[in-house]
RNA sequence: GCUCACAUAGCUCAGUCGGUAGAGCACUUCCUUGGUAAGGAAGAGGUCAUCGGUUCGAAUCCGAUUGUGAGCACCA
């Protein structure tokens, strides 16, 4: 090897960061040259784009000639492997900006001169660095290992190969992304996909349908998930749960329509905003009947399809609206009333439209505004867990995490300036109760802001920056208050003001909100709502928007993968399974089982024809919390064996002292049996 | 929406070179009445996602569509 002038041994640098300059980010970072090394090697062609460590790991962005799957993997390894034996040096070299560029164009990669140019007048760097290995020279600031004898040739291993938007824009062309797992030893690469594999054990996808949870049906649709048995006792183990605390905590509960009229959701916003996540017009058609010799309506017919005309929404503005045509949305359309002889020498014309209701705020906005309203009601908090309607982008619909169709935890606070601190605490103190007597403790808290940069900020937020700032020092003011520690999220806000979500990540690592509490100054006055305040003037309220148990559907997710499917007993579909360990005590254990049904325990005779070894296994398999096992011993003396999911000892104890200790631990929702002292 | 992969019984999967479909579990019936993770036997169950093409012949090869998964973008 041959030291160009300029260049130095890689290994001298320091940038001074302790987390960067930490060995496996060094070796993570080179394994990424490592693998652009390999992957050049066998496409030439190939133009590079970003290959940054992660934090299990690193990638590379590839703009590749022929596609590479997975089946190219293990060729990659052997090409990287070698590479890693050859000990090739990395060399770094600082050039200023010409010679920089100039290097850049040298090397024909456009992306990288992009960034390059970007880095110079954008951040006004002075000087670019380069990394040399063997043949393989990039952009980069580093660090990296000395050699590449450094890197251990056994602890990584490419995990997938996805697509990905040149610096994460849409509008940019699609990358080939490979991902890879990297650490310091055999051992701990193997422990972490070890760890990866039993996650995937716990995805909710698979428990939901070995539980018997939901499933979904391509006739109904995608992301309309059909709730089972068992799935449905959750749900409403889980709205009796935010019934109790919101009764507790003033709450009042109503019932609105799963639909309204388009014109509610221009006043409220939604349509201007945010109509391309919402389901298709229904339209209410009428067709009147044209006679042979006049036909001087027919221009009129259009006005199936001309929806904005009627509604005056200015859909065509939407870039979004005509990819999703070839969605089929066009022929979801439905056409109510006349629509008999369309085909007939008719003229049509939309008298009304129906939208399904992508939230609950409107209805219960008009619940607000349905009798004049005192400063003495408020703060009002009306509930509902209300079914909403969202069309999510087809690559966003999965499980039960992303849906079309959900049912929110939601209720609305109407309330004045000067209630907003207390209510948002009193929330946030609500979803803390909520989150403890589920056990759930791994979540992060985000400040969801506007972003006033963003380039499309006209059209995704409420354009009223004094109202975002008010809005959101009061919210990071309650946060401060309470002491929740919490990360900034500029560019989260919703379009009508700002959030505090609550973030958890799934089993697969993927980061999700589960509930949110938002602070809305836009929709109450669009709509038009008033209170008579003690001054005995007219105001408008503010209003809270919150979900602190969520979509059904999401918060199943979460404890699925949660609790791995093992439910506590007071949310378990089945609670109680009897196994008798002959047929002769069936009359024994069905006396158990219409005992505890009396007293609502979701209680069943496990069936009698199997062998007992046989009758556990499935008790666990469907993770029964509690397994009663009774013969003669129990029979005898009116005991019970209770065998509690994921424990060996074993518990014999009269069925009185069973029962009541059962109820006990179903009453206070305890996420233990409580067994009596 | 985008990139890549995948689609065979309710579930998990096999199916060779293109020659007409297989296993285990689950299900049904019968036998077994068994004390802590699979007792035994028999039976039933498939338009190989859909549509089209190549071929004497397609689960298998090609194309389109739909769906699923991973990732990206989006996410009230």
């Amino acid at each position: 090897m041959v030291l160009l002038s300029g260049w130095r041994m890689a290994s001298f640098e320091h940038s001074g960061d302790e987390r960067r300059d930490d060995e496996l980010h060094r070796v993570r970072h080179s394994l990424a040259h490592v693998l652009a090394q390999a992957v050049l090697d066998m496409q030439p062609g190939a133009t590079l784009g970003f290959g940054p460590p992660i934090k299990d790991g690193f990638y590379y962005d590839f703009i590749l000639s022929e596609p590479l799957t997975e089946a190219d993997f293990p060729e990659i390894e052997r090409r990287m492997r070698k590479i890693i034996k050859k000990g090739q040096r990395f060399y770094r070299e600082d050039l200023p900006a010409a010679a920089a560029l100039a290097r850049i164009d040298e090397m024909g990669e456009p992306y990288k001169r992009e960034y390059g140019a970007e880095l110079l007048e954008k951040h006004g760097l002075q000087e670019l660095s380069f990394y040399r290995n063997g043949p393989f020279l990039d952009m980069c600031e580093g660090p990296h290992v000395h050699t590449t004898k450094d890197i251990p040739r056994d602890a990584f291993k490419l995990r997938s190969v996805a697509g990905a938007y040149w610096r994460g824009d849409s509008r940019n062309r699609m990358m080939t992304r490979i991902y890879a797992w990297a650490f310091a030893d055999r051992e701990a690469l193997e422990a972490h996909v070890e760890r990866w594999r039993l996650a995937q054990e716990r995805d909710h996808k698979k428990l939901g349908r070995e539980l018997g949870i939901f499933a979904i049906d391509n006739e109904v649709g995608r992301g309309l998930p059909l709730w089972l048995p068992n799935g449905t006792v959750i749900r409403d183990e889980l709205e009796k749960l935010a019934k109790e605390l919101e009764f507790k905590a003033g709450y009042q509960r109503v019932a609105t329509p799963q639909l309204a009229r388009e014109a509610l959701y221009f006043k409220s916003g939604h349509l201007p905003y945010y109509a391309e996540d919402m389901y298709p017009a229904m339209q209410v058609v009428e067709s009147r009947r044209l006679d042979d010799e006049s036909e001087e309506d027919e221009e009129s017919a259009p006005g199936l399809n001309d929806n904005a005309g009627q509604t005056g929404a200015d859909e065509a503005d939407s870039p979004r609206q005509g990819s999703r045509q070839g969605d089929g949305v066009e022929k979801m359309a439905v056409s109510i009333g006349s629509s008999v002889g369309l085909r007939d020498r008719a003229t049509l014309s939309v008298k009304d439209a129906y939208r399904l209701r992508p939230m609950n705020c409107p209805h219960h906005h008009k619940v607000f505004a349905a009798s004049p309203r005192s400063y003495r009601e408020l703060p009002m908090r009306l509930a509902e867990y209300g079914h909403v309607y969202r069309w999510e982008d087809s690559g966003a619909v999965g499980g039960l995490l992303r849906v079309r169709g959900m049912c929110m935890n939601d209720a609305h606070i109407y309330c004045t300036e000067t209630q907003i601190k207390d209510e948002f605490k009193a929330v946030m103190r609500l979803y803390q109760r909520a989150y403890a007597v589920l056990g759930l403790d791994n979540y992060v808290v985000r400040l969801s802001r506007w972003d006033p940069e963003d380039p499309k900020g006209r059209d995704k937020y409420v354009d009223n920056p004094g109202a975002w700032a008010r809005s959101e020092a009061i919210l990071a003011e309650v946060l401060r208050e309470m002491g929740v520690n919490y990360v900034d999220g500029v560019g989260e806000a919703a379009f009508y003001g700002p959030k505090i979500d609550i973030q958890f990540t799934t089993v697969t690592g993927r980061e999700e909100s589960l509930s949110t509490v938002q602070l809305d100054f836009s929709q109450p006055e669009s709509l038009g709502l008033r209170y008579v305040g003690a001054d005995g003037e007219l105001h408008t309220p503010y209003c809270i928007h919150r979900a602190p148990l969520s979509t059904h559907e999401r918060m199943v997710a979460f404890l699925l993968e949660h609790y791995g499917g093992a439910f506590p007993t007071w949310l378990a579909p089945v609670q109680v399974q009897v196994i008798t360990v002959s047929e002769r005590f069936d009359s024994y254990a069905k006396t158990i089982v219409a005992g505890l049904r009396e007293r609502m325990v979701r209680a069943e005779l496990a069936p009698s024809s199997d062998t007992v070894p046989k009758k556990i296994r499935q008790g666990v398999t469907m993770k029964i919390p509690n397994l009663l096992v009774v013969g003669e011993r129990e029979a005898a003396e009116g005991k019970v064996t209770l065998r509690r999911y994921g424990q060996k000892a074993q518990h014999t104890l009269s069925f009185a002292a069973f029962q009541a200790a059962l109820l006990n631990t179903i009453e206070s929702r305890s996420l233990e049996f409580l067994l009596p002292e």
